[in-house]
DNA sequence: TCCATATATCAAGAATAATAGATATATGTG
DNA sequence: CACATATATCTATTATTCTTGATATATGGA
């Protein structure tokens, strides 16, 4: 992960449609959804939905597979890792008690 | 943690200067830097840096705390929890193992 | 091959954000 | 109180991003 990523990452989790569509799809897990589903569950335009499933593509939040005349988007949960731990590098100064609690909130209960 | 604010602290976050900030804070733990400090350490114009601390502040990402004529800054990690919190909801429908290489990036080595 | 379905790309107007010069406010010191 | 230091705010220009109508491409089925 470069920073380069870290901020177009970053940028496509900062509009509103593409945090629902990352939502939905960390929650679908292994499931995925897909595209026009996603823009049925969300309201969004057929096209506006595609141009933000590029920019999680590009990102590297997302990936896709086909499955005949859909395609299928799923939460890149490797992609993911790669973002947190650019952010959290080296984090807390030496004392692990202030980021264990980041962790914390990360735990599913699944 | 609402949406409007997860949005927010990710927009703050897609900014080379304070996502910069926030990993300089991150690293630095409960020890904190000055304003001035981390304006000098990555080369930012003292309004520019003032402006986007303010944003950083705003999303709940960073703390501060006055000493003298100076201002402390502080990663804020309750802040932090929040947002990835919020971002990692209902994880990995069902199977952990999918999430849990997520956690792992995080953890922190000190 | 022709048609329907599903998704992607293009282009342009509208909205939003970034930067920096000038200036203001707050704190500490003499 | 006067002055220096540290940070914040205001304002305008420039740059970026969002949305959408129109259109293009890709796949599957008759």
């Amino acid at each position: 992960m470069d920073i380069t990523l870290a901020l177009f990452a970053f940028s496509a989790l900062s509009q509103e449609t593409r945090l629902d569509v990352l939502r939905l799809l960390i929650k679908a897990g292994q499931t995925g959804m897909n595209a026009g589903e996603i823009g049925d569950v969300l309201g969004v335009r057929q096209n506006t939905m595609s141009t933000n499933l590029n920019i999680l593509l590009r990102s590297g939040l997302v990936r896709n597979e086909r499955e005949g005349r859909s395609i299928r988007y799923f939460a890149d949960f490797d992609g993911i890792r790669g973002l947190l731990a650019f952010l959290m590098e080296d984090c807390c100064g030496g004392k692990p008690e202030l980021c264990e609690p980041v962790l914390d909130a990360i735990v599913c209960d699944c």
